[in-house]
DNA sequence: TCCGGTGTTTCGACTGTTGAAACCCTGTTT
DNA sequence: AAACAGGGTTTCAACAGTCGAAACACCGGA
């Protein structure tokens, strides 16, 4: 998980963060990213300094959540965060109830088949099925991204509470390409027609040659808690091709959100 | 160092723990043990304040470790401790090998098949296959267990390093059972007999009815990183079943040895 | 409307945390 | 052999950050 935000590094910015607390996160980011590595390269990695690092994995290490090589010159990640993702995996209905969808979403569009939610203001992939086809987008689980562009992002961002969106409209909005809606007028009735049709399709948003096509997943209260879509390179998007792939996403998305509890009419309009 | 389990509550004992991020840590422990609980019931789990749990949650969110349910009074484990747990797995060669050998010996004693490590002074199961028998020992992945009782325990303590050892036989030596060794000295010629039989039996050390017999993993280096083990009642245990399990964990122990690149002697001596 | 319970916010005292620098250890170079 | 280099560990005293207590806000039920 490259990242695609997170660091922000020491910015506390809100109040209620425990310096120390927010530190050890990052510190067990960063080793998830670049496992076997020793203190100072941590150190130098989160921008602190080696005393600290130090201490932090000592305490982590005491509760399992890092490990120890037994040369005692490297860490990674320990068993106590394995358990920890296991859990949290069956604590989530979400995930397990999705995999079967993007997997026949796949198939289906031969394209990237992707579940995002929002965390905060950025969206993130917590699933995933590539595309069987050799020319295909980059994609990773984990990975974070904007709320503002690409077709699942726009869904969450037109379903998001009110003050999330208006935080997102509010705040600066980046411009990927050429494309992208940097006005927060145009990004807001966009959202709105999204609301209206029961899906986004965005093209070139983010990278010029990606189109996306994405629609909302509802759990039993009728709540969007996350979006399914479908991404590609926009060579191989024909007029077919983009009323198939609208088709094959709203109709597993539909299929999804029944699974998960929710009997309510598909083009629903909520937010 | 004087725990023994993981809870200890404010218990900092040794030096370079960092007080705040250990209660974070506990606090995402207990948030994986009940899910979906409210500040105040964490804040009591726990033995702190709601003040400081608040604050503790609010940092976490942040980083994606918990997610606070939309009705903004539930929190659970997030999707950042999911990834965590996929690249912790990614990152521990053993699991993924263990899989089909423990499967193997499951199916040939039919039994509990378990893998163990070290975690500090207490063992841990780190993957697990279970007996297809109706009676059968209740194992948990994530458990942690003492190292001075029980096959899987003694053999991780018998090829501990010496430092390891002499904490743990230094330390109070628990006695589960009327059976359980809580003399250093015996303990220690215990150990002894194992490091050269190459693997361990024991009988009614944790529980009255419980046997367990284990054999040492070792890795590349001829570390010994885990030990295998399976466990079952005693009323199960003649001699010729015992028998049966004593060769199938060798064999297997060996077999997985094999996998992560061991080629040293079946019955080398070390530590 | 009041009540019981939860989550959120404020506040100042004080303690735990911090960076710097010294120290130690192991492997490598001279 | 001795000096060196590079990491990991330990110490220390200052002071920023954290903490508990208590007040506040919010919600649903009686």
């Amino acid at each position: 998980m490259t990242d695609g935000k997170e660091e922000k590094s020491g910015e506390t910015g809100d109040a209620y963060v425990i310096a120390s607390v927010d530190r050890a996160a990052q510190l067990l980011i960063k080793l998830a990213e670049m496992p076997g590595s020793g203190v100072t390269e941590l150190a130098e990695a989160t921008g602190t300094t080696k005393s600290l690092t130090f201490r932090l994995l000592y305490t982590l290490e005491r509760r399992g959540f890092v490990r120890k090589d037994a040369e005692r010159r490297i860490y990674s990640l320990g068993y106590r965060a394995m358990f920890m993702g296991d859990q949290a995996r069956r604590q989530s209905p979400l995930i397990g109830t999705a995999e079967p969808v993007l997997a026949d979403l796949a198939k289906r569009t031969q394209e990237n088949a992707l579940l995002l939610v929002r965390q905060g203001q950025d969206s993130v992939c917590i699933a995933l099925r590539e595309s069987p086809q050799p020319l295909r987008i980059f994609a990773a689980v984990g990975r974070l991204g904007p709320l503002h562009a690409g077709g699942g992002p726009k869904v969450l961002l037109a379903h998001a509470p009110t003050d999330v969106r208006d935080a997102v409209l509010g705040g600066p909005l980046v411009a990927y390409t050429g494309k992208t809606v940097v006005s927060a007028e145009e990004l807001r009735e966009s959202l709105e027609r999204i609301r209206q049709a029961g899906f986004a399709l965005s093209s070139g948003e983010i990278d010029p040659n990606t189109f996306s096509i994405a629609a909302p997943v509802r759990d039993q209260s009728g709540e969007v808690i996350a979006s399914l879509s479908v991404n590609g390179p926009t060579a191989r998007l024909d007029d077919a091709t983009q009323e198939a792939c609208r088709d094959a996403v709203l109709e597993n998305a539909m299929t999804l959100s029944r699974m998960l509890g929710w009997f309510g009419e598909q083009y629903a309009v909520s937010g």
